[in-house]
DNA sequence: TCGCTATGGAACAGTGTGTTCAATAGCGTT
DNA sequence: AACGCTATTGAACACACTGTTCCATAGCGA
């Protein structure tokens, strides 16, 4: 075997924590969650959980790294295939719409307000990133680490963060449809503050 | 007295508190930060403490308090003259940065990565409200709580938001009048999305 | 001066944290 | 199937912080 096989055990223990962290964070919110909590829930030993997370925030990371990745994938792919075209920018934000709706329960209790800010924080870092690959993607002359530059990545992840989790956290009365749209018709000037 | 005098214990016991929790948070910022620090740094009793405030988040709004009158103070006085015209839209934003300039320090150990998200979230808050406002300001025919209407504020809210964030968190190399003028050129566009 | 109230300080139970240890269970390999 | 290795367990640990209660006292305003 090329990879080398992992533990069963450890397997089944980070899956049933990170299960248990995710049900109970749609129970309590994440900050009212103790990692007793957790454990309880999990039917984990507390010394067995501290043998894999530093803490909770730790497993949450863990978590949400899946989220992170998929939608890269979902970027990645898009950007490959004929670039610079209007319609492929931000091809990560209809998946990420679509993504919450799908979920929008977890999604609702993993960013809404009752939810802790930690969690807001960490996606609104995520989001940093696929946005500015984007802006990078339509400004590539060497022009890349400029101060303007990265004011529209901030501003543009910033508003997409702002809408998403006014978006997830109201009755979600707009459509995925109509949200991204929305989202692209303000986005797309700002992008184009870059390549002037 | 027309006013009625409030008793200089309290006076005093609020003060010392609030500079306490101020200068705490510049060395530690807000999450890493307890009670029982506070009130050592404040030099006053646990009791007292809870006698004024729920909580140590509970100190913390009441501080910011004052933060937020002062930009609401300075928006309205610019809505009130002369409105619609370009300059004078945002009015508040010039003020916001102004001020975080001056005391960096504070705003920095405040909104920083270091410091909590539950001020971040405050802070977002009190954006919204004063966004929603000038959006209100220019989309006056009725429209007032259209679905598209409340997009937009939460995207500017939410870029702003970033960008200071940002901003503050960084070397602050841009200075205020470039990024101040950096986030009008960007929110103007959106903003007209609404007057059509 | 007097009455009222904010304060101080100590003690309280409760909750959670992160670590340690030796015993045990269960994995992958031979 | 038997082995050695490692993950898991449960208990116990010291520690920190929370929010509340009590009463004596200090300091305010009148």
């Amino acid at each position: 075997m090329a990879a080398q096989a992992i533990d069963r055990r450890i397997q089944r223990t980070q899956e049933l924590l990170k299960t248990a962290l995710m049900s109970l964070i749609q129970e309590k919110g994440f900050e009212a969650l103790s990692v007793q909590d957790i454990i309880d829930r999990a039917n984990v030993g507390r010394a067995t959980f501290y043998a894999h997370f530093d803490n909770k925030e730790d497993l949450l990371r863990s978590g949400i790294e899946g989220l992170r990745q998929s939608l890269r994938e979902c970027q990645r792919k898009a950007l490959s295939q004929t670039p610079r075209t209007e319609e492929r920018v931000f091809a990560f934000s209809r998946e990420m719409f679509t993504h919450a709706n799908e979920h929008r329960d977890v999604f609702r209790a993993m960013l809404g307000k009752r939810s802790g800010s930690v969690i807001q924080q960490l996606f609104h870092r995520m989001l940093i990133d696929l946005v500015r690959e984007e802006v990078k993607a339509l400004a590539p002359r060497g022009d890349t680490s400029s101060a303007p530059t990265e004011t529209i990545t901030q501003y543009i992840a910033g508003g997409l963060f702002g809408v998403v989790i006014w978006w997830v956290d109201g009755r979600m009365r707009l459509s995925v449809e109509d949200v991204d749209a929305l989202f692209r018709r303000l986005a797309i000037p700002a992008l184009k503050a870059t390549a002037r």
